[in-house]
DNA sequence: GGCTAAGTGTAGCATAGGCTAAACTCGAGT
DNA sequence: ACTCGAGTTTAGCCTATGCTACACTTAGCC
């Protein structure tokens, strides 16, 4: 493959995938307690209920997500993948950015936009850095 | 005001000004060495002349920039504050993922997607987290 | 069993951000 | 001075993500 190097050129391409791991995130959480229909996204994203069915048609269409008509969202097992490796890289930037000080309040706004442009190297390198920091 | 608390809102307002952000960089950066033109716009993000293009009237109308017809593109005062502070909330990112322990081209690459989501107080804790690095 | 409200889906519109094709302008070289 | 190519702009198309207005199910309550 060519070394692409052009700038923002992964940072674009990492913006089609926010959103789906955003709404699977989120539905996961939501499918903890009971099932996960789609009022529960309206009300999480603050979005319409328009918006949350289309965004649900597009991650059907790309297999993220197994909806019917009227029913429950329910995650297939890629969806189900990306929500739980979401999460958890979600939760590490959450106690990263607590950890270097930052109120929890804000570390939850930030991490929200931070998430999906962590890398594997830099998830690693705050992982190591929590380590370090709860066993001195 | 409301204390909006519902996740996502502030992250997908974010959005529509990370491009503003990422272009009046590029201009200040490629002004340094003369002026800026499109075509330096169209190499530096890998889109078409014509994106650049249509980006550029949307950041005139957003007062952010300045163009003339077939003429060389010119940050207004508010462009030159926006892309002053952008660079530098840039570099210290770059610079603290460095210090992590991230490589730099890692760095660079994280750092363009998650320079918009860092927050004051998130930036704040990266200086001091930099200073004590450099000062032990 | 039928009504009503909450939830879900459809129609149609807007903006941002991407593209190709084609037209236009400017300047450099003959 | 003219041409020609690089750079710029316009026209027109697409998808993603937002919206309101309206239609349709479903479920719960008489």
């Amino acid at each position: 493959m060519p070394a692409k190097s052009i700038p923002h050129t992964r940072t674009r391409a990492a913006h089609s995938s926010e959103i789906a791991e955003d709404y699977v995130e989120a539905i996961s959480d939501a499918m903890e307690n009971g099932t996960c229909r789609a009022v529960d996204l309206v009300k999480h994203f603050g979005v319409s209920a328009v918006t949350v069915n289309r965004t649900l048609a597009r991650l059907q269409r790309d297999g993220l997500v197994q909806t019917t008509a009227y029913g429950p969202i329910e995650l297939t097992a890629a969806g189900k993948k990306l929500a739980d490796f979401s999460k958890m890289r979600h939760q590490v930037v959450i106690d990263f950015l607590i950890a270097m000080g930052v109120s929890p309040a804000t570390a939850l706004i930030d991490s929200e936009g931070m998430e999906h442009h962590v890398s594997h190297e830099t998830l690693h390198a705050m992982r190591s850095f929590l380590a370090t920091k709860q066993q001195p």
